[in-house]
RNA sequence: GGGAGAGUUCCCGAGCGGCCAAAGGGGGCAGACUGUAAAUCUGUUGUCACUGACUUCGGUGGUUCGAAUCCACCCUCUCCCA
């Protein structure tokens, strides 16, 4: 359940207890879709790196190696060794991702497979059974998101569809916790809105599927294509329509101003594969802004990446030595830096907290907005 | 000593009379990446006064309207025989 412990403006200050435990909030959910976080970090390095939730991908696990074996095996806490609280992603961003390999109707959706090539089929009951059977903390709807920009004539259909399947998600995922044998019988339930960039859709859809009193709210469909401005300004509508007693989830945003930008307008929960993807390609996030180490300035550029950051990575290493390692193409390089950007993204989850904690959200927020995104010069 | 073959732009390597500043890799340089089909993808990589000109395909001469491509000699390397 969540709780909110103080408000400033629409920025919020919680905590979100679970069966594997509080997750304080704003916070940031590390994306390990196929049970792991890619860049060879493990579970085991997960709390090291300050990280409160692990993402996994029922679609992916559903391919490889299978939930039925996972739930035999007791489940992605037992699997993975993570102990903390896990969120499943539906599948239904697959819907968007693999557009060219699906087709989608009023059941649900046909993939391909990305493997093998063979069909799978997948619905809100499929994704409720598959997301029950690896025994996440959360289990997210099973939705469409629609690619952008889209016509408001199947955006709106798109949208009334993914509220018929919440409603199919939510009685299956009742269903399967009232059973004896889920991993996780506590399994929580999020619903996700829908609404490309229209206000109205948002907000219409996010009016009906908040009166289904789940146990959290994620807005979905945002940050595939959309200026940023737009993705602010569907935030800024649709808050108001969200439960204030229940957690917020903007799915797979962002970048760090992203992040403030949205804690600011009321967001508690957030995921995104910028830090570790950008990480495996030698763009690294510190708090005075963005380093590429593929740059030929860094050769022998002995400082850390980020002299305010002390992660195990900024601890002991230059950016010489991963510049060294990234351009080596050294397995090592992948998981330092991946490291490094994970550390930074839940480090400056906390110094949210903190800020807002400390009534001082505004000052931070207009410290940090313009650097962060930015080459770092020095 | 005799025979066979090879030398191409930073590297490997294609080209074998004009469509060649020269394919394709690699390397270099730079950019992208937002619920991960992504340790991936894109651009660029002779010089300059850059919709054009100039220099470059081991060296020097030659044939030709035109040569990285054909001829002669030279240099270097590899392999085989003695």
């Amino acid at each position: 359940m969540y709780e909110l412990i103080k408000k400033d403006g629409t920025a919020r200050l919680g905590k979100f207890t679970t069966v594997h435990g509080e997750v304080k909030t704003p916070g940031f959910m590390n994306v390990a879709t196929a049970a792991a976080i890619k860049g060879g970090v493990s579970a085991l390095d997960l709390k090291d790196l300050r990280c409160q939730v692990m993402l996994c991908n029922t679609y992916h696990l559903h391919v490889r190696t299978g939930d039925e074996k996972i739930k035999a095996m007791g489940g992605l806490h037992a699997f993975t060794r993570w102990d903390g609280p896990i969120l499943t992603d539906s599948g239904g961003f697959q819907v968007f991702s693999l557009a060219t390999l699906r087709n989608i109707k009023e059941e649900g959706v046909t993939f391909h497979s990305h493997i093998d090539g063979r069909k799978i089929f997948m619905g809100p009951e499929e994704s409720m059974r598959i997301q029950s059977n690896l025994g996440s903390t959360i289990a997210m709807a099973f939705d469409e998101c629609v690619e952008n920009p889209a016509e408001y004539a199947y955006a709106k259909l798109s949208c009334e569809r993914t509220t018929r399947w919440l409603y199919r998600c939510k009685e299956e995922h009742e269903r399967l916790n009232a059973l004896h044998d889920t991993v996780n019988p506590k399994q929580l339930l999020f619903g996700i809105n829908q609404g490309c960039t229209y206000d109205d859709l948002r907000i219409k859809h996010m009016r009906e599927i908040a009166s289904l009193d789940l146990d959290g709210y994620a807005i979905g469909g945002l940050a595939v294509g959309e200026p940023a401005e737009e993705m602010y300004r569907v935030i800024t509508a649709v808050e108001p329509y969200m439960p204030e007693n229940k957690i917020r989830y903007l799915m797979g945003v962002g970048t760090p101003g992203n992040i403030l930008e949205a804690v600011k307008r009321g967001v508690d929960l957030f995921d995104c594969v910028m830090p570790s993807r950008n990480a495996r390609h030698g763009h690294l996030f510190t708090s005075k802004g963005i380093i590429n180490l593929n740059n030929a300035k860094y050769e022998t550029d002995l400082r850390p990446l980020d002299e305010n950051c002390d992660c195990p990575v900024c601890k002991s290493f230059s950016r010489a030595y991963l510049r060294h390692l990234v351009k080596a193409k050294e397995v090592l390089a992948l998981r330092l830096c991946v490291m490094h950007n994970l550390y930074f993204y839940n480090r400056l989850m906390e110094q949210i907290r903190e800020a807002l904690a400390s009534d001082t959200y505004d000052r931070f927020y207009a410290d940090r907005i313009n650097v962060l995104g930015k080459r770092v010069v020095d």
